[in-house]
DNA sequence: ATATTTTTTGCACATTGTTCAATTTTGTCG
DNA sequence: CGACAAAATTGAACAATGTGCAAAAAATAT
């Protein structure tokens, strides 16, 4: 069949990716198939490829949005000038958005890129952007010469959450309660800000 | 064609785990085909359904043998006593099994069990195995009444070690060189023990 | 020898991502 | 208004996947 004047271009984009973000919302990532999206929207498969280059294109493009919701949640947290009571308030706003949108938060961290391949860099900006909130809470701690460490302090912080919440949903920690997860990563946040304040000095190679 | 004496059932089992594992060790996980694995080993894909129930038994009884390797790695770190000391042993054993074989190392995480279904209580033992380590090296810092919080310590910090290795090498974190995420690790370990032995109150519910 | 049990096979089947010639609609120009 | 060109949409194709299963063959038991 024919072209239809149904949709722009970008009305397609967009149909595509509320269609892709409904399914993997219910379902989780796995049933997302260029046949349900296609189906979902109403258009043939053949249509997405006109859209998108592939469908890690539309999980990449996707998972921009679930970024933009997250930073846009974490934004929202309160921020009182100190930094535990500030990282942990960025950690709540966090594991809700983890509670409630559960499939898409795992849909950011399932979706593996072919290898040889890296990030595009606007997605890289959306991540730098929700990086950002972490490294605005720590900065009472650190001199403004510093912000190279303190970059590197907020990276490092994000990325132990992430393996905390991350390895808590994957079941490979016999956790006790489902509440155990947060105390985890509230533990985590408090000993590691106190070690960061103790302001030792920063490890060495051996 | 029938039934062949060339190898028992164990014997089986062994070789396609063999296969499996040169597959996945060369390719990643995602070159892991039936078809594959029973063409390295000499038999039809058939044949595979005999010993193991499906795929997903082959990816979790390989990531068994690879947590044993790791972990056999970890206890070979030399322990002098003193936590942090040891902690970072334990990292570099754990960071040195990563360089050697990313693949497999992939493996661990990468593989998702389908949706309400939990890992082999076998399994989970071999997780305790290699976290039991980590425990040990904490031991100076806990009174022996407090074991559980020691046990949750730990596995706090495994996780976040999880989360820093994981985020490092999926790109998300741009980070300038290959050993910035060594870096990190330490940075963390150091910190979250200085923390910790400075010994305040576990982190309230606020 | 005959019968039974156990293995192994290879062909199905449904489903996947992706491509592409064919088809149909829209827009343009005479 | 009619003819032609451009664009978009389709559905059928292809190769590959995991997995099931009836048939076939070999080993074992009688």
């Amino acid at each position: 069949m024919g072209r239809r004047s149904d949709h722009s271009r970008e009305e397609l984009h967009d149909l595509a990716l509320h269609a892709a973000g409904r399914i993997v919302g219910a379902e989780g990532i796995e049933a997302l198939t260029a046949r349900r999206v296609a189906s979902a929207m109403g258009y043939s498969p053949g249509t997405l490829y006109n859209v998108f280059a592939d469908l890690d294109d539309i999980v990449i493009q996707l998972n921009g949005r679930t970024l933009d919701d997250l930073a846009g949640r974490m934004a929202k947290a309160r921020r009182g000038g100190d930094p535990v009571t500030d990282v942990l308030g960025l950690l709540d706003a966090y594991l809700a958005f983890e509670r409630d949108h559960a499939n898409l938060w795992s849909a950011l961290f399932e979706h593996r890129l072919s290898p040889a391949t890296t990030l595009p860099p606007w997605y890289l900006a959306k991540i730098d952007s929700a990086l950002g909130l972490v490294e605005a809470a720590l900065s009472p701690m650190f001199p403004p010469a510093r912000d190279d460490e303190r970059r590197l302090a907020a990276r490092t912080l994000w990325a132990s959450l992430h393996g905390i919440a991350a390895l808590a949903k994957s079941g490979k920690l016999e956790l006790v309660t489902d509440e155990t997860g947060r105390y985890m990563a509230r533990y985590m946040v408090v000993n590691y800000l106190a070690g960061l304040a103790r302001g030792g000095p920063a490890p060495s190679d051996a």
